[in-house]
DNA sequence: AATTGTTGATACTGGTCAATGTCAACTATT
DNA sequence: AATAGTTGACATTGACCAGTATCAACAATT
């Protein structure tokens, strides 16, 4: 079901900043500026430079919606990915969580911490299942569905 | 634990509305426009005139560190309110949940929307468990660190 | 060689919105 | 009766910030 969707939205990063800018009709400095402020993770090759995927465009077209459509700033949008319960979803053993800032902080996404020493550090955000729970708009209480099931009744 | 939280903070509704704006250095017009935004239940007397908790002043002042401070407009409060999972808090079956606009929505939190057939329609909104996830500043994410345990190891 | 990319800094603009003020008509408290 | 509360509407203000623009120095792509 993953795998379907991966394979619906391409996430194989072809365009260059300036052709993303163009598809999304924005400027190449603000995309900079939501990868700056923690909103996006964009592929970056050996040489440091920047390649964006069908779904970072999908992406991007979100953080506009929630900025220009709801009217929530940046770091409104920062503290809305701080809630991803990313524990629950990488399965992070409670003796990490104790230390880890992304499980005990309020104002930062786990990507853009400094993971050391636990179950993270050898990943990759961009492709983090964690990461991509903002892929679409509503993604964060979907996940919340999944994860929280409550009563059964 | 909640008990002694609950006597701790009185939420013996006990200040007028001029009183709380005072106590606030705010004025009266500011709390009913927080009221009118969803972000605020005051107690309201058979008269209904409005009376106020100090649990409801410590709610008021997060909610002016979160405008203030953290430069978060108060759609960008409604929508984290709005992430509660209230299914998970109040236990509503799956049965309800599936017909719920606090389940199935994404703007607004469940004490805005009008509850029929449910297990919260008998609820009085102030006092639920759901609305008081927001009583101090971080409390959404402990109450999703409550909810969702992830692995156990 | 020319284009397009990278970094960081700095400054400006236009629009949005939290907050206040004020008006009017009314009701409850004291 | 006087005070303090309620509702709704409408206008204003001041500050903030998303987005753009433009520097400069440099590296990679084509």
């Amino acid at each position: 079901m993953n795998k379907i969707e991966l394979t619906n939205v391409s996430s194989i990063p072809s365009y260059t900043i300036s052709n993303a800018a163009r598809l999304l009709h924005i400027s190449v400095h603000t995309l900079r500026m939501y990868e700056r402020e923690g909103l996006l993770i964009p592929f970056k090759k050996e040489s440091n430079q920047r390649l964006y995927s069908d779904k970072d465009l999908e992406r991007i077209r979100c953080i506009r919606k929630v900025l220009n459509e709801d009217k929530i700033g940046i770091e409104g949008i920062r503290k809305l990915l701080s809630l991803i319960p990313c524990w629950g979803i990488v399965k992070c053993p409670a003796k990490e969580r104790k230390v880890c800032k992304a499980y005990t902080g309020y104002s930062k996404p786990c990507w853009m911490l400094k993971h050391k020493n636990n179950v993270c550090e050898s990943k990759n955000c961009r492709d983090c299942d964690v990461y991509s729970s903002f892929g679409n708009c509503e993604s964060i209480k979907d996940k919340l569905k999944e994860l929280i099931v409550g009563s059964s009744k």
